[in-house]
DNA sequence: TGTGAAAGAATGGGTCG
DNA sequence: CGACCCATTCTTTCACA
Protein backbone atom coordinates (compact mmCIF):
# COMPACT_ATOMS: atom_id res chain seq x y z
CA UNK A 1 0.00 0.00 0.00
CA UNK A 2 1.76 3.11 -0.51
CA UNK A 3 -0.42 6.44 -1.52
CA UNK A 4 -4.01 7.46 -0.96
CA UNK A 5 -3.93 9.76 -3.26
CA UNK A 6 -3.46 8.26 -6.89
CA UNK A 7 -1.41 5.30 -8.10
CA UNK A 8 1.88 5.90 -8.16
CA UNK A 9 3.42 5.12 -11.42
CA UNK A 10 5.00 1.84 -11.63
CA UNK A 11 8.17 -0.01 -13.94
CA UNK A 12 5.87 -1.51 -16.27
CA UNK A 13 3.54 1.82 -16.29
CA UNK A 14 6.62 3.82 -17.27
CA UNK A 15 7.88 1.14 -19.87
CA UNK A 16 4.43 1.50 -21.79
CA UNK A 17 4.17 4.99 -22.04
CA UNK A 18 7.79 5.10 -23.30
CA UNK A 19 6.90 2.39 -26.18
CA UNK A 20 3.71 4.52 -26.99
CA UNK A 21 5.32 7.67 -27.15
CA UNK A 22 8.24 6.34 -29.65
CA UNK A 23 5.51 4.01 -31.78
CA UNK A 24 1.70 4.58 -30.73
CA UNK A 25 0.77 1.80 -33.13
CA UNK A 26 2.32 -1.24 -31.54
CA UNK A 27 -0.22 -3.63 -30.44
CA UNK A 28 -1.15 -4.40 -26.90
CA UNK A 29 -0.42 -8.06 -27.46
CA UNK A 30 3.02 -7.14 -28.42
CA UNK A 31 3.20 -4.58 -25.49
CA UNK A 32 2.14 -7.26 -23.61
CA UNK A 33 5.39 -9.38 -24.82
CA UNK A 34 7.74 -6.30 -23.76
CA UNK A 35 6.44 -5.98 -20.34
CA UNK A 36 5.81 -9.44 -19.63
CA UNK A 37 2.36 -9.16 -18.44
CA UNK A 38 -1.10 -10.35 -20.19
CA UNK A 39 -2.97 -8.50 -23.30
CA UNK A 40 -5.58 -7.47 -20.64
CA UNK A 41 -3.88 -6.57 -17.92
CA UNK A 42 -1.58 -4.29 -20.59
CA UNK A 43 -4.85 -2.68 -21.92
CA UNK A 44 -6.03 -1.91 -18.52
CA UNK A 45 -3.48 -0.22 -17.42
CA UNK A 46 -3.19 1.93 -20.71
CA UNK A 47 -6.97 2.92 -20.37
CA UNK A 48 -6.12 4.04 -16.67
CA UNK A 49 -2.96 5.84 -18.25
CA UNK A 50 -5.34 7.58 -20.74
CA UNK A 51 -7.95 8.37 -17.83
CA UNK A 52 -5.45 9.81 -15.78
CA UNK A 53 -4.42 12.32 -18.38
CA UNK A 54 -0.41 10.54 -18.79
CA UNK A 55 -1.62 10.41 -22.23
CA UNK A 56 -2.91 13.26 -24.40
CA UNK A 57 -2.97 12.20 -27.34
CA UNK A 58 -2.09 9.73 -30.75
CA UNK A 59 -1.13 11.44 -33.74
CA UNK A 60 0.51 10.74 -37.09
CA UNK A 61 3.38 12.93 -38.19
CA UNK A 62 3.29 13.85 -41.27
CA UNK A 63 6.24 14.81 -43.56
CA UNK A 64 6.34 18.27 -43.67
CA UNK A 65 8.58 18.65 -46.81
CA UNK A 66 6.37 15.96 -48.59
CA UNK A 67 3.57 17.66 -48.10
CA UNK A 68 5.11 21.18 -49.48
CA UNK A 69 5.52 22.73 -45.88
CA UNK A 70 9.56 24.51 -46.71
CA UNK A 71 9.32 27.19 -44.77
CA UNK A 72 9.46 26.72 -41.09
CA UNK A 73 9.97 29.76 -39.30
CA UNK A 74 10.31 30.76 -36.10
CA UNK A 75 8.50 34.18 -35.12
CA UNK A 76 9.24 35.99 -31.94
CA UNK A 77 6.75 38.59 -30.75
CA UNK A 78 6.59 41.46 -28.57
CA UNK A 79 3.25 42.30 -27.72
CA UNK A 80 2.97 45.67 -25.71
CA UNK A 81 -0.57 44.78 -24.81
CA UNK A 82 -0.84 44.83 -20.93
CA UNK A 83 -4.58 44.07 -20.29
CA UNK A 84 -4.64 40.47 -20.05
CA UNK A 85 -8.37 40.66 -21.99
CA UNK A 86 -6.72 42.03 -24.86
CA UNK A 87 -3.81 38.99 -24.13
CA UNK A 88 -6.14 36.40 -24.18
CA UNK A 89 -7.66 37.61 -27.71
CA UNK A 90 -4.61 37.53 -29.18
CA UNK A 91 -3.38 34.14 -27.47
CA UNK A 92 -6.19 32.92 -29.00
CA UNK A 93 -6.15 34.11 -32.32
CA UNK A 94 -2.41 32.23 -32.14
CA UNK A 95 -4.56 29.12 -31.53
CA UNK A 96 -6.95 29.52 -34.15
CA UNK A 97 -4.42 30.26 -36.72
CA UNK A 98 -3.61 27.01 -38.64
CA UNK A 99 -0.16 27.20 -39.61
CA UNK A 100 0.66 28.28 -35.93
CA UNK A 101 2.06 24.86 -34.74
CA UNK A 102 3.22 26.10 -31.17
CA UNK A 103 3.26 29.18 -28.90
CA UNK A 104 4.91 29.65 -25.72
CA UNK A 105 5.06 32.06 -23.50
CA UNK A 106 8.44 33.35 -22.48
CA UNK A 107 10.67 35.11 -20.29
CA UNK A 108 13.26 37.21 -21.70
CA UNK A 109 13.24 39.70 -24.45
CA UNK A 110 10.47 38.34 -26.17
CA UNK A 111 7.09 37.42 -25.09
CA UNK A 112 6.12 34.72 -27.26
CA UNK A 113 7.05 32.16 -29.43
CA UNK A 114 5.83 30.50 -32.14
CA UNK A 115 6.75 27.85 -34.48
CA UNK A 116 4.54 28.46 -38.05
CA UNK A 117 4.44 26.33 -40.86
CA UNK A 118 4.50 27.60 -44.34
CA UNK A 119 4.41 26.33 -47.99
CA UNK A 120 6.32 29.37 -49.19
CA UNK A 121 7.12 33.26 -49.01
CA UNK A 122 3.79 34.34 -49.46
CA UNK A 123 2.32 32.36 -47.66
CA UNK A 124 4.83 33.77 -44.99
CA UNK A 125 3.74 37.12 -45.71
CA UNK A 126 0.33 36.34 -45.62
CA UNK A 127 0.59 35.19 -42.12
CA UNK A 128 2.93 38.44 -41.33
CA UNK A 129 0.28 40.43 -42.24
CA UNK A 130 -2.03 38.80 -40.24
CA UNK A 131 -0.10 39.37 -37.00
CA UNK A 132 0.09 43.20 -37.84
CA UNK A 133 -3.65 43.26 -37.64
CA UNK A 134 -3.83 41.84 -34.23
CA UNK A 135 -2.09 44.96 -33.51
CA UNK A 136 1.83 43.02 -33.05
CA UNK A 137 4.60 45.47 -33.70
CA UNK A 138 7.65 43.96 -32.84
CA UNK A 139 8.25 40.98 -34.78
CA UNK A 140 11.11 39.06 -35.34
CA UNK A 141 11.50 36.29 -37.77
CA UNK A 142 13.76 33.48 -38.44
CA UNK A 143 13.83 31.13 -40.42
CA UNK A 144 14.34 27.00 -39.64
CA UNK A 145 17.39 25.92 -42.43
CA UNK A 146 17.69 22.49 -41.35
CA UNK A 147 15.87 20.11 -38.93
CA UNK A 148 18.75 18.84 -36.85
CA UNK A 149 16.41 17.12 -34.11
CA UNK A 150 12.38 16.80 -34.00
CA UNK A 151 10.80 14.60 -31.52
CA UNK A 152 7.89 14.20 -29.00
CA UNK A 153 9.86 12.01 -26.38
CA UNK A 154 9.73 13.19 -22.84
CA UNK A 155 12.68 11.53 -21.41
CA UNK A 156 11.26 9.65 -19.10
CA UNK A 157 13.03 6.43 -18.71
CA UNK A 158 16.47 8.10 -19.45
CA UNK A 159 16.17 10.54 -16.56
CA UNK A 160 16.82 8.64 -13.30
CA UNK A 161 14.03 5.79 -13.08
CA UNK A 162 16.19 3.87 -15.43
CA UNK A 163 17.61 -0.08 -13.81
CA UNK A 164 16.91 -2.26 -16.38
CA UNK A 165 16.29 -4.96 -13.45
CA UNK A 166 14.15 -6.84 -15.39
CA UNK A 167 12.66 -9.41 -12.98
CA UNK A 168 13.13 -13.21 -14.38
CA UNK B 1 2.35 8.52 -69.09
CA UNK B 2 2.31 11.26 -66.23
CA UNK B 3 4.94 10.72 -63.55
CA UNK B 4 6.55 7.34 -62.79
CA UNK B 5 7.34 8.84 -59.34
CA UNK B 6 4.86 8.48 -57.63
CA UNK B 7 0.72 9.78 -57.92
CA UNK B 8 0.06 13.11 -57.06
CA UNK B 9 -1.97 13.03 -53.65
CA UNK B 10 -6.13 13.38 -53.78
CA UNK B 11 -8.75 14.61 -51.83
CA UNK B 12 -9.18 11.40 -50.55
CA UNK B 13 -5.83 10.40 -49.21
CA UNK B 14 -5.49 14.56 -47.80
CA UNK B 15 -8.71 13.56 -46.10
CA UNK B 16 -7.10 10.49 -44.44
CA UNK B 17 -3.94 12.28 -43.65
CA UNK B 18 -5.34 14.78 -41.54
CA UNK B 19 -8.18 12.47 -39.93
CA UNK B 20 -4.63 10.72 -38.70
CA UNK B 21 -2.76 13.84 -38.07
CA UNK B 22 -5.32 14.71 -35.55
CA UNK B 23 -6.09 11.30 -34.16
CA UNK B 24 -4.01 8.67 -35.20
CA UNK B 25 -5.61 5.58 -33.35
CA UNK B 26 -9.23 6.02 -35.70
CA UNK B 27 -9.66 2.64 -36.35
CA UNK B 28 -9.48 1.81 -40.11
CA UNK B 29 -13.29 1.23 -40.73
CA UNK B 30 -14.39 4.67 -38.75
CA UNK B 31 -12.14 6.50 -41.60
CA UNK B 32 -13.65 4.66 -44.26
CA UNK B 33 -16.79 5.45 -42.86
CA UNK B 34 -16.27 9.20 -43.54
CA UNK B 35 -14.76 9.33 -46.44
CA UNK B 36 -17.15 7.10 -48.13
CA UNK B 37 -14.74 4.15 -48.89
CA UNK B 38 -14.14 0.57 -47.94
CA UNK B 39 -12.26 -0.39 -45.25
CA UNK B 40 -9.85 -2.65 -47.86
CA UNK B 41 -9.77 0.55 -49.86
CA UNK B 42 -8.28 2.56 -46.72
CA UNK B 43 -5.83 0.08 -45.65
CA UNK B 44 -4.59 0.17 -49.48
CA UNK B 45 -3.94 3.56 -49.50
CA UNK B 46 -2.33 4.17 -46.08
CA UNK B 47 -0.04 1.84 -46.60
CA UNK B 48 1.05 3.49 -49.41
CA UNK B 49 0.95 6.94 -47.80
CA UNK B 50 3.04 5.11 -45.30
CA UNK B 51 5.51 3.77 -47.90
CA UNK B 52 5.93 6.74 -49.85
CA UNK B 53 6.79 8.62 -46.58
CA UNK B 54 4.06 11.14 -46.25
CA UNK B 55 3.19 9.68 -42.68
CA UNK B 56 6.55 9.48 -40.63
CA UNK B 57 5.69 8.34 -37.66
CA UNK B 58 3.09 7.46 -35.25
CA UNK B 59 3.31 8.98 -31.39
CA UNK B 60 1.11 8.82 -28.11
CA UNK B 61 1.60 12.67 -26.77
CA UNK B 62 2.41 12.33 -23.12
CA UNK B 63 1.14 14.82 -20.41
CA UNK B 64 4.53 16.76 -19.29
CA UNK B 65 3.34 17.77 -16.19
CA UNK B 66 1.63 14.98 -15.07
CA UNK B 67 5.21 13.56 -15.34
CA UNK B 68 7.34 16.20 -14.22
CA UNK B 69 8.92 18.01 -16.89
CA UNK B 70 7.44 21.15 -15.38
CA UNK B 71 10.94 23.22 -16.73
CA UNK B 72 10.58 23.60 -20.40
CA UNK B 73 13.91 25.56 -22.13
CA UNK B 74 14.27 27.31 -25.14
CA UNK B 75 17.83 27.50 -25.62
CA UNK B 76 19.85 29.78 -28.18
CA UNK B 77 23.56 28.74 -29.35
CA UNK B 78 25.88 30.74 -31.20
CA UNK B 79 28.44 28.47 -32.15
CA UNK B 80 32.10 30.09 -33.16
CA UNK B 81 32.48 26.67 -34.84
CA UNK B 82 32.99 26.84 -38.43
CA UNK B 83 34.73 23.51 -39.30
CA UNK B 84 31.92 21.20 -40.80
CA UNK B 85 33.55 18.06 -38.71
CA UNK B 86 33.05 19.68 -35.88
CA UNK B 87 29.72 20.74 -36.14
CA UNK B 88 28.51 17.46 -37.32
CA UNK B 89 29.93 16.18 -33.95
CA UNK B 90 27.79 19.10 -32.52
CA UNK B 91 24.40 18.75 -34.20
CA UNK B 92 24.96 14.25 -33.33
CA UNK B 93 25.39 15.16 -29.85
CA UNK B 94 22.07 17.31 -29.36
CA UNK B 95 20.33 14.32 -31.21
CA UNK B 96 21.82 11.63 -28.37
CA UNK B 97 20.28 14.28 -25.60
CA UNK B 98 17.17 12.62 -24.50
CA UNK B 99 16.44 16.06 -22.88
CA UNK B 100 16.28 18.19 -26.45
CA UNK B 101 12.98 17.23 -28.17
CA UNK B 102 14.09 19.53 -30.67
CA UNK B 103 17.01 21.24 -32.81
CA UNK B 104 16.75 23.22 -35.59
CA UNK B 105 19.33 25.14 -37.52
CA UNK B 106 18.23 28.92 -37.75
CA UNK B 107 19.02 32.20 -39.24
CA UNK B 108 19.71 35.18 -37.03
CA UNK B 109 21.81 36.01 -34.28
CA UNK B 110 21.58 32.40 -33.18
CA UNK B 111 22.82 29.40 -34.85
CA UNK B 112 20.43 26.86 -33.24
CA UNK B 113 17.49 27.03 -31.17
CA UNK B 114 16.46 23.81 -29.04
CA UNK B 115 13.87 23.02 -27.29
CA UNK B 116 14.61 21.35 -23.67
CA UNK B 117 12.43 19.16 -21.53
CA UNK B 118 14.17 19.38 -17.90
CA UNK B 119 12.30 17.91 -14.71
CA UNK B 120 13.88 20.62 -12.29
CA UNK B 121 16.39 23.32 -12.21
CA UNK B 122 19.39 21.10 -11.04
CA UNK B 123 18.73 18.98 -14.39
CA UNK B 124 18.94 22.02 -16.38
CA UNK B 125 21.91 23.06 -15.03
CA UNK B 126 23.52 19.87 -15.18
CA UNK B 127 21.95 20.54 -19.46
CA UNK B 128 23.91 23.46 -19.73
CA UNK B 129 27.09 21.85 -18.20
CA UNK B 130 26.49 19.34 -20.91
CA UNK B 131 26.92 22.40 -23.68
CA UNK B 132 29.78 23.85 -22.18
CA UNK B 133 31.44 20.75 -22.38
CA UNK B 134 30.95 20.40 -25.76
CA UNK B 135 32.53 23.67 -26.62
CA UNK B 136 29.41 26.25 -26.53
CA UNK B 137 30.21 29.50 -25.36
CA UNK B 138 27.24 31.78 -26.42
CA UNK B 139 23.90 30.35 -24.82
CA UNK B 140 20.96 32.11 -24.08
CA UNK B 141 17.78 30.39 -22.28
CA UNK B 142 14.68 31.44 -22.09
CA UNK B 143 11.65 29.32 -20.11
CA UNK B 144 8.86 28.88 -20.93
CA UNK B 145 6.39 30.10 -18.89
CA UNK B 146 2.90 29.10 -20.15
CA UNK B 147 2.05 26.77 -23.42
CA UNK B 148 -0.05 28.15 -25.76
CA UNK B 149 -0.48 25.86 -28.29
CA UNK B 150 1.13 22.64 -28.63
CA UNK B 151 0.41 20.39 -32.23
CA UNK B 152 1.80 18.56 -34.83
CA UNK B 153 -0.51 19.18 -37.22
CA UNK B 154 -0.21 20.44 -40.56
CA UNK B 155 -2.28 22.92 -42.50
CA UNK B 156 -2.76 20.43 -45.40
CA UNK B 157 -6.27 20.86 -45.31
CA UNK B 158 -7.03 24.12 -44.47
CA UNK B 159 -4.45 26.22 -45.85
CA UNK B 160 -5.95 25.78 -49.49
CA UNK B 161 -7.12 22.68 -51.66
CA UNK B 162 -3.68 21.07 -51.99
CA UNK B 163 -3.89 20.34 -55.67
CA UNK B 164 -0.62 20.77 -57.08
CA UNK B 165 0.32 20.13 -60.89
CA UNK B 166 4.21 19.28 -59.40
CA UNK B 167 5.57 15.95 -60.13
CA UNK B 168 6.94 14.53 -57.00
C1' DT C 1 -8.23 1.25 -58.13
C1' DG C 2 -12.34 -0.15 -56.19
C1' DT C 3 -15.69 -3.82 -53.54
C1' DG C 4 -17.39 -7.70 -50.85
C1' DA C 5 -16.51 -11.75 -48.21
C1' DA C 6 -13.80 -14.31 -45.00
C1' DA C 7 -9.85 -15.74 -42.11
C1' DG C 8 -7.03 -14.33 -38.54
C1' DA C 9 -5.96 -10.92 -34.70
C1' DA C 10 -6.75 -7.64 -31.47
C1' DT C 11 -9.85 -5.27 -28.41
C1' DG C 12 -12.60 -4.68 -24.30
C1' DG C 13 -15.80 -6.47 -20.69
C1' DG C 14 -16.77 -9.73 -17.03
C1' DT C 15 -15.53 -13.03 -13.68
C1' DC C 16 -12.76 -15.51 -11.00
C1' DG C 17 -8.02 -16.48 -8.56
C1' DC D 1 -4.22 -6.44 -9.45
C1' DG D 2 -3.69 -9.97 -12.90
C1' DA D 3 -5.11 -14.23 -15.81
C1' DC D 4 -8.52 -16.52 -18.58
C1' DC D 5 -12.66 -16.61 -21.49
C1' DC D 6 -15.79 -14.79 -24.90
C1' DA D 7 -18.26 -11.71 -27.92
C1' DT D 8 -17.38 -8.03 -30.84
C1' DT D 9 -14.80 -5.43 -33.85
C1' DC D 10 -10.95 -4.53 -36.71
C1' DT D 11 -7.23 -5.87 -39.96
C1' DT D 12 -5.59 -7.88 -43.97
C1' DT D 13 -5.75 -10.95 -47.81
C1' DC D 14 -8.15 -12.77 -51.78
C1' DA D 15 -10.99 -13.27 -55.97
C1' DC D 16 -13.16 -10.38 -59.03
C1' DA D 17 -14.78 -6.36 -61.66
Amino acid sequence: MESIVSKVLDQVDIQILDILQKQAHVSNAEIARRVNLSSPAVHTRIKRLENEGYISQQVAILNPEKLGFDLLCFVFISSNIHHSEKLDVLEEAFRQMPEVLECHCLTGEYDYLLKVANKDRRDLQTFIRKLNKLGITKIQTSLGLREIKYSSVLPIWDGDEVDEGKFE
